[in-house]
DNA sequence: CGTAAAACCTAGTAAAAAAGTAGGATTAAA
DNA sequence: TTTAATCCTACTTTTTTACTAGGTTTTACG
C-alpha cells in the first residue's frame, strides 16, 4: 500500500518544471541535479508524463521539458494516474462488469475497496499543480534561500538519517 | 498502490469468522476452504490479527478463531493495519519530527502524501465489521444461497478471467 | 558542416518485497 | 495415545521496483 517512486519523483519533477520551465525548457539534468533523482530513471518518468500530454518535449541542444497546460487545472490525480497507470488500492472484476452477484459470497469486500478507491481520488483530484507550486514558493521565502539541494534550512541534522527521503 | 493479498485475504477471512465464530471456534482450514485461501498462508495472518487483538485463539483439536471483542466496534482499519502494518500510501522523516523546514525545498509534497493518508484513514476508520457482515448476509439471502465457494449466482460466465479475483 | 546537448527508445539487471511452502513443535480434546 | 488444531521459523519462488546501459535521433550553435 505505498506510492512508488515514480509517483514521488514524479510529482516533485512536475512542480520543479512548473516553477522553471516558463521561460525556457528545463532539462532532465536539471531537474536531476535540484531534485536528487537518477536522470536516466527520470527520463523515463518523463515519457510517461509526455504521453499523458502534461508535458511537451524541445529535442535538441538547449530543449527539455515544459508544462503542457495551464497548472491550475492539472490536478495531482492527473500526474499520479500517469506516473503509476491506476491509483487503485484493490482492482477487483466486479467493478467494471455489470455480473454484479457474481461470487458475492467472497466479494462484500468490494463495497470496501470501492470507497477507498473513491476516496483517495477524490484527494488527489482536487489538489492542482499551481497551488503546490504556490506552497513551495512559500516555503523558500520562509527560508530566506533559493534552490539548495541537500541542504538544511534551519534544522540541525545530527546524523545520517535511514528514513525514508521522499516526500 | 496497491493493497496486498495481506489485507485482502485478512479482511475476507475477518469477515468469515465474524459469521460463523459466534458459536464456535473456526479454524483456518474452514476458512480457507470457504475463502479458497492457502490454509497456511492464512496462518500467517491469524498471527498478526491475534497480535494485534483483534481475534482469539483455542489450541488444540477443536480448537480454532473467534472474534475478540464487538464486531462493531472494529474497524476495517484496524484490520488492514494489523495485517499490512501502516495504511501511509508514503511516509516521509517530516511527518514524524519537528524539523518541519528541513529540506522542504524537496518536500513541498509532502502536503499532498499527508492528505492522502488522511483520506485513506478517514474511509477505512468509518467502516466497521459488523456492516460488513450485515451486506454480506443479504447478498447470500438475494441469491438464495449458503455458502458456495467458487460457485456463480445467477451469472454466466463465459470464459476463465485473467482478471483479479480478489475481492 | 561538425560538435555537443538534449530527447527518445529498448533492453537488461539487481534488489526488494510479496506470496506462498515446508517442517516441525506444542497444545488439548476425545 | 491419537488426532486436530495452533504456533513458530525458515526457506523459496515469483513479481515488482528501481534503476542502469547502450545506443539513435534531433537541433542549436559556432
Amino acid at each position: 500500500m505505498k506510492l512508488s517512486t515514480k509517483g514521488r519523483y514524479g510529482l516533485r519533477a512536475m512542480i520543479d518544471l512548473a516553477e522553471f520551465s516558463e521561460r525556457e525548457p528545463v532539462s532532465t539534468g536539471s531537474i536531476s541535479q535540484r531534485q536528487g533523482i537518477s536522470e536516466r530513471y527520470l527520463e523515463q518518468l518523463m515519457a510517461r508524463l509526455k504521453k499523458a500530454g502534461l508535458v511537451e518535449s524541445i529535442r535538441g541542444a538547449g530543449g527539455g521539458y515544459r508544462i503542457h497546460g495551464d497548472p491550475a487545472s492539472i490536478s495531482v490525480g492527473d500526474i499520479l494516474r500517469a506516473l503509476e497507470g491506476s491509483l487503485e488500492a484493490v482492482t477487483c472484476a466486479a467493478f467494471h462488469s455489470d455480473e454484479s452477484c457474481k461470487a458475492q459470497d467472497v466479494c462484500v469486500t468490494k463495497y470496501v475497496w470501492k470507497r477507498i478507491n473513491e476516496s483517495i481520488s477524490r484527494t488527489v483530484d482536487s489538489i492542482y499543480l499551481d497551488q503546490l507550486v504556490e506552497e513551495s514558493r512559500q516555503n523558500k521565502a520562509r527560508c530566506g534561500q533559493e534552490i539548495v539541494p541537500e541542504a538544511l534550512c534551519k534544522s540541525s541534522r545530527k546524523e545520517k538519517r535511514k528514513d525514508e527521503d521522499n516526500g
